[in-house]
This record gives C-alpha cells, sequence and structure tokens, in this order.
DNA sequence: ATATCGATTATCT
DNA sequence: GATAATCGATATG
C-alpha cells in the first residue's frame, strides 16, 4: 500500500504558511528554532534544521540594512512576509534572511546556522569540501555565509523567492520536532546595537557557529 | 584556544 | 573612499 510520490514536497514536512511570518521578528525567530529549510535543485532534496537565527528590527534597528529605509537593495524586506533576503557581503559570502511583518514593515530573521538533514553530499560538494569524520559535518552550514554556500543561494536565483511555498525549490516547513533549551545571546558580527540579546539557538546544539562555549 | 588578516563587491557617505 | 549581518588561513599561547 505505498503511494508513489508525484508531489516534489516531501512527506513528512509541511510549509509554514504567511501567518507565520507576518508577526514581530523576535517572535519569529523564536519559532524558526527546529523547523526545516528545504531545497529543491537538479532532482537533489536538501533539508536542514534551523539551530541559530538572529532577529533583525526593521527601520528602527539600526544594525539592519532596513535602516537605510526602502532601497533596491532592501526592497524585499518592506515587501510582504515569507520570502527570502538575499545579500552579498564582505566581497565572499551570501546571506540568508526572511522578511516578516506584514507588508510595509521591514523586521526580519536572518538565518545564521543549521543542522543537516539530508542533502550531506550534495551540500559539501556546493561547498567544496569533503566529509571524512563526523565532525567535517560541522563546517558544512554553521554560519550564514556557509549555509548559503551549501544550499546555493545566491541573490539572483533566490532574492524574492516565496519561502512559504512548497512547490517553490526555497522553502521552510516544520516537521513535527519541538525544539528545546532556546537561549538569546547579543547578536554577531554587527557594530551597531551590538549589545542587544536578538540572537536565538539552540543550547547544546553542535552546529551552532561561533566558538563553542560552556553555557 | 584566541587573534589577526586578506579576499572582494554592493552600498552608502 | 569606507564599511560591512563572514570565512578560511595563518600565527601564536
Amino acid at each position: 500500500m505505498r503511494k508513489s510520490r508525484t508531489s516534489t514536497t516531501p512527506a513528512n514536512i509541511r510549509a509554514l504558511d504567511r501567518a507565520f511570518f507576518s508577526r514581530d521578528p523576535r517572535r519569529v525567530a523564536r519559532e524558526l528554532l527546529g523547523k526545516v529549510l528545504v531545497r529543491q535543485h537538479s532532482g537533489a532534496l536538501l533539508t536542514a534544521r534551523i539551530v541559530e537565527v538572529e532577529a533583525y528590527l526593521g527601520e528602527q534597528d539600526p544594525a539592519a540594512h532596513s535602516a537605510a529605509g526602502n532601497t533596491a537593495r532592501t526592497a524585499v524586506l518592506f515587501g510582504p512576509p515569507g520570502h527570502a533576503y538575499v545579500y552579498f557581503i564582505y566581497g565572499n559570502h551570501y546571506c540568508l534572511n526572511v522578511s516578516c511583518e506584514p507588508d510595509g514593515q521591514a523586521g526580519s530573521v536572518l538565518v545564521r546556522a543549521l543542522e543537516p538533514l539530508s542533502g550531506v553530499e550534495e551540500m559539501a560538494k556546493a561547498r567544496g569540501i569533503e566529509i571524512h569524520s563526523p565532525k567535517d559535518l560541522l563546517r558544512l552550514t554553521s554560519g550564514p555565509g556557509r549555509l548559503a554556500q551549501a544550499f546555493s543561494i545566491t541573490r539572483v536565483r533566490d532574492n524574492g523567492c516565496d519561502l512559504t511555498s512548497g512547490d517553490s525549490n526555497l522553502w521552510i516547513g516544520e516537521d513535527g520536532y519541538r525544539a528545546r533549551g532556546i537561549r538569546l545571546t547579543p547578536r554577531i558580527g554587527i557594530t551597531k546595537a551590538a549589545e542587544k540579546a536578538l540572537r536565538y539557538l539552540l543550547v547544546g546544539n553542535l552546529f551552532v557557529s561561533g566558538p563553542k562555549r560552556v553555557l
């Protein structure tokens, strides 16, 4: 009684709806922990659990790109919620954000680290590394630049992509996993408003980026 | 284990 | 012209 799969959507993951993202970025950030980022391209299925994010609060937040207002670069942030804002940084790296709050408000969540679930070989290939031991997995998706590279996320390909549709080739879903041990810390790698605790992570998860500390 | 630095480009001043 | 929501390599403890 096995059913053939005609849809490209993985059977056990269902997409989050737009209402999920149409809220305060702090709320969205907290609830995104434990959700699954899904990439479908050229037959391969890449999935990874979100284990670290940061909230950016829109025009009032000096550390957010949207602080400069609605420009060609930041237009997606000011648009409807649940869309991918992809930017290029330091001449090397792409980073993935999800737009939050209703249309017109620019809050967002930066995805900082993932725990790979499927498609590890594809991710390693995209990253240009080889997996020889379990600890090599840690360099696959721990950090915003790394995870973007592992998922082949670029500005041209993915900026503005709707993340709430399972038919999209990049989306976010949930598989029933319940996040436990959520911790807040200051955001990483910023110079403005660096003291605010807007980074959310799963305590003890090895795939969280940055120096490992005993918490 | 932490520190420093180069890479390389979009965006803003 | 300076800076940036980063990473990897190298140096040093």
